[in-house]
RNA sequence: GCCCCCGUAGCUCAGUGGAUAGAGCACAGGAUUCAUAAUCCUGGUGCCGCAGGUCCGAUUCCUGCCGGGGGCACCA
């Protein structure tokens, strides 16, 4: 049978922001499903990336004082350096200022036009100044821009259309006749009825007296084309449009991955663009719902902005990709919270999983030897785990492949009660004590590994590092096959298993130590901070209070003095995101000396404003005779990394 | 305003025109000692949002109401 290939995509993240949970779960999803392909047998390209054009990054660049061009390749860092502190490994990462995009998109845009689905006309509306954009009826209120609160102005513009409207009906008939276009299925069903009523042109451009960071129009230097014309066509550009040797291929397997909010260009604008320019459509959009932050939804103002890069420090790699998988259904929102995180991790991973793996082990070497026994004729009890093991692959292979990843896991975790009844359900301790039942007990172990071995295989995409932890305990080289490797027996009787450190720990009950983000409490500096602790033991504090303070390596980015003070910096950091630090350094350090440096930060204080400028955070430097040395780490690690 | 979805055990959710409505977590009691004080067994609770209607019979279908969420386009 020749190999499936699949082409999965993230969507270019706009790097107006820096990384948070919601893209981290895109993209896990997007890692985990390319894993669990890959360990089908099928050949898998990955691609994610960063959508770098707008006037929103002109306006962000702005602010922090430096070119759009800086700005988009220091943001478009934190993302890349954010995904393999989750494990996820994208084949491609590409950036809207790529040159090759840019060449892409400008050659599309040229077919286009000159087939003549790009034309030019008058575009009449309500314009605000202050927004520099215009602005729709029901954005009004009381006929004016909230923000500026001000009558927008009526005028006219004129700019470039796509002809979107021609492929309306076209575009309906490939969702009606294709029910996986677009999944789950509420959203296939959101887009047909938003098809219902006529669909108009859609605008492209922008003239380049309100924006010029974009992509010229190559037929028209005085515009640049506005976001999805560029963004959109990233997922071609990726995989070498037109005529690069395996963009067929891998066009013909595209399956895109985004969260609901950008449904409609996805769903609508970008399956009639490729129609108009004479590509199929892409083979599946999967669509997921948003984490929101407890009760309320995340959002930078509210400062409850979840930091992968934090949870991940936390919590690890695996409990972080494996609480996100389990606790959402594709497609709905769902609850992030500390507790429910923490839930997991004990109940799911560290009791169920981790025990379960531990003790089955631990008996093999006190009573076999380390050896994987033989299996001896089955009893009924064993026939029905190794039924379960058996039905559970099958079972996680159809939930994986609809992308339901919440249900692949509930089945394997059921085996892996399964697996804990059937210990106690044969007491191998007892068998262990009568040499007559010996071979009960080879059978019994070999049954109990076999499923071991199983679930380990169904984890791997998943939780990449305890599916290896498992696979080297149990004397297993890699797993590359869940068609042949999946078959019952294949465990080889005399292995050598070794005894792993437990795969998870478990975390007590109690305040999670977490840093969150911090913001709200624009408060002042707390001079007696510790004024309500009890410091007996002479000063001696407690490890868990050690704990409390969060040390990582902080990567500073940019740095410059703070007019009318001698001795504070603003630094910017990446610790690994990026956050503004006021150090007291000026007499020490010039700015210049400080870029790229890493030093160590407590990075949960409570944010306080010096100068007027927020800090968050503090960098840990050593005072001596009249001198002061900044803290250093011994040599180049990831920003972000926890000092411990 | 128009349209769509949701409202089931303390929590998160599954479920079907029909029989005593389920799972996990949490909680209580017991068993066990191989194991990360883990595991296994047993147990309770539900006006299945409210009010009508269709039907022999509705949590499941229809209507209205209440409560929550989303969409109604170029604000990524």
């Amino acid at each position: 049978m020749a190999t499936m290939h699949t082409y999965i995509t993230t969507p270019i993240f706009y790097v107006n922001a820096q990384p948070h949970l919601g893209h981290a779960f895109t993209t896990i999803v997007a890692d985990t499903y390319c894993r669990y392909r890959r360990l089908c047998g099928d050949s898998v390209v990955f691609q994610t990336g960063t959508d770098e054009h707008g006037d929103k990054i002109v306006q962000a660049a702005q602010g922090a004082g430096v070119s759009p061009g800086e700005y988009v390749d220091r943001i478009s860092a934190m993302f890349r350096a954010t995904w393999p502190l989750l494990a996820i490994q994208p084949d491609n990462f590409i950036r809207t200022t790529d040159p090759v995009h840019i060449r892409t998109v400008q050659r599309i845009l040229q077919q286009v036009y000159e087939q003549d689905d790009i034309y030019f006309s008058d575009y009449s509306g309500l314009y605000c100044k202050g927004c520099e954009r215009f602005l729709t009826d029901k954005e009004l209120v009381d006929g004016r821009c909230p923000d500026h609160l001000v009558a927008p102005e009526a005028i006219t513009e004129q700019n470039y259309f796509f002809r979107m409207g021609k492929y309306q009906q076209w575009l309906i008939d490939h969702i009606t006749g294709n029910p996986e276009f677009i999944t789950p299925e509420r959203y296939r069903n959101e887009v047909l009825s938003f098809l219902k009523e006529p669909l108009e042109d859609l605008c492209i451009s922008r003239p380049t007296s309100r924006l010029t960071w974009g992509i010229p129009l190559p037929f028209d230097d005085r515009f640049v084309t506005y976001v999805w014309f560029d963004a959109l066509i990233n997922y071609l550009t990726g995989i070498g449009y037109p005529d690069q040797e395996n963009f067929s291929r891998s066009w013909a397997a595209a399956e895109h991955i985004i969260a609901k909010d950008i449904l409609k260009p996805h769903a609508i604008y970008w399956p009639t663009m490729l129609r108009s320019m004479g590509l199929a459509p892409y083979k599946k959009l999967h669509v997921h719902g948003y984490w929101n932050v407890g009760e309320t939804k995340m959002s930078k103002s509210l400062g409850n902005v979840v930091r992968p890069a934090e949870m991940v420090a936390e919590y690890g790699t695996d409990t972080v990709r494996y609480f996100l998988l389990r606790d959402m259904s594709f497609g709905l929102d769902a609850a992030y919270s500390a507790e429910a995180l923490r839930m997991r991790q004990n109940s799911d991973l560290a009791n169920d999983l981790g025990n379960l793996f531990s003790r089955s082990l631990t008996m093999v070497a006190k009573f076999t030897a380390s050896r994987v026994p033989s299996a001896g004729e089955p009893e009924e009890i064993d026939r029905q785990l190794r039924d379960a093991a058996v039905a559970m692959v099958a079972a996680y292979r159809r939930e994986m492949d609809n992308f339901a990843f919440h249900r692949a896991l509930a089945a394997v975790w059921e085996v892996i009660s399964r697996a804990n009844k059937y210990i106690v359900e044969n007491a191998p301790w007892d068998l262990a004590k009568d040499p007559a039942k010996s071979a009960r007990l080879d059978t019994v172990f070999y049954y109990l590994l076999e499923t071991l071995r199983l679930i380990a295989l169904t984890l791997e995409p998943v939780m990449p590092d305890t599916a290896a932890k498992m696979r080297h305990a149990l004397g297993q080289a890699a797993a590359q096959d869940l068609t042949g490797q999946a078959a019952w027996g294949q465990l080889a009787p005399g292995t050598t298993i070794t005894l792993p450190p437990p795969l998870f720990p478990r975390l007590d009950s109690g305040k999670p130590k977490t840093t969150s983000a911090p913001a709200q409490t624009g408060g002042k500096a707390q001079k007696n901070m510790t004024s309500t602790e009890n410091p007996d033991d002479e000063g001696l504090i407690s490890f868990d209070d050690f704990k409390k303070i969060d040390l990582r390596v902080a990567e500073v980015v940019a740095a410059e003095k703070i007019k009318k003070s001698d001795r504070l910096l603003k630094l910017t950091v990446k610790a690994p995101e990026e956050r503004i630090i006021v150090a007291g350094i000026a007499e020490f350090y010039e700015p210049e000396a400080m870029v790229g440096k890493q030093v160590i930060i407590a990075a949960n204080l409570k944010p306080t404003k010096l100068m007027g400028i927020a800090s968050h955070g503090m960098v840990l430097a050593i005072k001596d005779q009249g001198s002061l040395f900044l803290s250093a780490v011994s040599a180049k690690v990831t920003p972000g990394s926890k000092v411990s």
